[in-house]
RNA sequence: GCGCCGCUAGCUCAAUUGGCAGAGCAGCGGACUCUUAAUCCGCGGGUUGUAGGUUCAAGUCCUACGCGGCGUACCA
């Protein structure tokens, strides 16, 4: 090892290395490939709920956990274990139990962090605290590098960065990252319970569609071609129901190659669902059961109190709006469909905002949504019949011209989720790609390409069905009120 | 992208007008057989994000870059 390597390094963790060589030196193991251990902490507490303080129980256990506080006097010492999932119990050593020579090591070995074996009898202090008086310990993994400071909050940055010991040290990160699957888990329950079938879709894509979005680009060099990391599942999801399939859905990964921040990850996990026979409006209901079931499994009550100490109430019957209808009283106008062009410019730009080339008219009336209606739903509200030139994907409304059966599920002002009629006629969903891939060609990045492969599975027939995207960390964000890069338990960041 | 703010000991943070770089916890040495973020005595620990510049003197002022946060624009 060399020597100035060493000198470079803190003095705390020169000090660790130091103990962790002395430990080899003399015989010791400071990374043992077992230690006792009868009980998790966990079940010594379960099994003495409350004992009357100065209690000796006669039972002896032997316990693992990692050295979060030290107490050390002359001849008695206390430590603090905690385990993984954040329970903890006292280890109290004495000279009487464990002899001069351990008590010694004990004090000259142990740093906080290290996890440790304690062996010996489950009583209570004189002060009432659940102990395992030790007959012996070992340590069971050295730490090399200090903790930080228990009390004192890490910098965010520092939680992100080096999540293993934001786990270690805040209740709130080991909850959160147990609630997502819990999230995730009770939405498995909730299709399960439905008929519905899960699949999983490629991920690696000759083409990208399904959604408005930058794809990554990755190559395979076996096939030696350009692939895309997809977008989004829905055309491999609807293929699923023309072969038959038809309540079908996947809970996974999404990539979209654009902007980062507090709402926005460049991979997200996302919910997708379809099913044959069913329309937006079946869809919807659905999609609040879904979320219902999935508050109920978290909170334990459709009104909860989020982390950030917020009440949300997700009960009952969710409110609809509309989009022209809501648009034309925001701006004091009727707006609809016909409106011309030049009046939506107007409009859209009154309020700040800068119209570009490519936007068509249902871009303008969606701009004018989201400006003035949208944000003021903090309960969640469904906006229902969006413009027909913005959904390429979604079948035309059935009396209105103009207007697709499409809602948005807006919950705390940001869309939750997205709901529609799908679009089944081949020719039509043809010139729409073709007409989408014509916007590419002029420019637009975010456009779809003409799947081939997807409009032929369409001309084998696919049933009139509804399809539903919920995104799931969005889900968690509203369960609560943490930002995206706290419920994802390892989110991108920039390498330091 | 653009704008503003930040980056100091292992961690969390101070440092007045440009004038000896500090504290708490953690660490090291010592005392202590019922502690609870133990207490008491003593001692170490810094390339102030990186690279330049101005100045007798830079954590502090200037320039560039890196990383982060917030706001703003686009997307879920």
């Amino acid at each position: 090892m060399p020597v100035d390597a060493e000198d470079d390094l803190p003095e705390q963790i020169r000090v660790r290395r130091e103990k962790r060589q002395r430990l080899l030196d003399s015989g010791q193991d400071a990374y043992p490939v077992s230690v006792p251990r009868t009980h998790t902490i966990a079940q010594v507490r379960a099994a003495h709920p409350d004992l009357e303080p100065d209690t000796a129980t006669g039972e002896t256990v032997s316990v693992a956990g990692r050295v979060i506080f030290v107490r050390n006097t002359g001849k008695l010492c206390f430590a603090t274990l905690r385990a993984g999932e954040g329970t903890e119990i006292q280890a109290m050593l004495s000279l009487d139990k464990v002899g001069e020579e351990r008590l010694a090591a004990w004090k000259a070995d142990v740093d906080l962090g290290d996890h440790v074996s304690v062996t010996g009898e489950v009583i209570t202090s004189r002060r009432g605290e659940l102990s395992i008086l030790a007959d012996s310990w070992v340590l069971a993994a050295k730490t090399l590098r200090p903790l930080p400071v228990e009390h004192k909050p890490l910098a965010e940055e520092t939680r992100v960065r080096q999540r293993y010991v934001d786990l270690i040290v805040r209740p709130q990160a080991r909850e959160v990252a147990r609630l997502r699957i819990r999230t995730v888990a009770s939405l498995r329950e909730s299709f399960a319970a439905r008929d519905y079938v899960e699949v999983e879709t490629p991920m690696l894509q000759t083409m990208h569609g399904g959604a408005s979005a930058r794809p990554f680009v990755t190559h395979s060099n076996a096939f030696d071609i350009d692939l895309f990391l997809r977008i989004a599942p829905e055309l491999f999801l609807k293929r699923c129901v023309v072969g038959g399939i038809d309540r079908v859905f996947e809970i996974n990964r999404n990539f979209r190659n654009e902007g980062a921040d507090s709402t926005h990850s460049p991979e997200f996990a996302m919910l997708e669902f379809y099913e044959a026979y069913a329309d937006y409006r079946d869809m919807a209901r659905t999609t609040r059961e879904l979320i219902q079931e999935a508050t109920l499994a978290v909170h334990g009550s459709l009104v909860f109190e989020r982390i950030d100490g917020e009440t949300r109430d997700f009960s009952g019957e969710w409110d609809e709006v509309y989009v022209y209808p809501s648009v034309s009283e925001a701006v004091g106008r009727e707006i609809t469909p016909e409106t011309p062009v030049e009046v939506l410019r107007e409009l859209v730009e009154a309020v700040g905002i800068k119209p570009e080339k490519t936007w068509v008219p249902g871009k303008y009336v969606e701009e004018l949504l989201e400006h003035h209606v949208v944000s003021t739903f903090v309960r969640p509200t469904f906006v229902m019949d969006y413009p027909e030139d913005t959904s390429p994907l979604v079948r035309a409304h059935r009396t209105q011209p103009g207007v697709v059966e499409k809602w948005d599920l807006y919950i705390d002002g940001a869309e939750q989720g997205t709901g529609y009629s799908e679009l089944v006629d081949p020719v039509i969903q043809r010139d729409r790609l073709v007409a989408q891939s014509l916007l590419k060609a002029g420019g637009d990045v975010e456009a779809m390409q003409v799947d081939e492969d997807f409009l032929r599975a369409l001309e084998f027939g696919m049933p009139p069905s509804g399809g539903v995207g919920v995104g799931i960390d969005r889900l968690l964000m509203n369960l609560t009120g943490l930002n995206i890069r706290e419920t994802i338990l390892f989110p991108l960041v920039k390498p330091e």
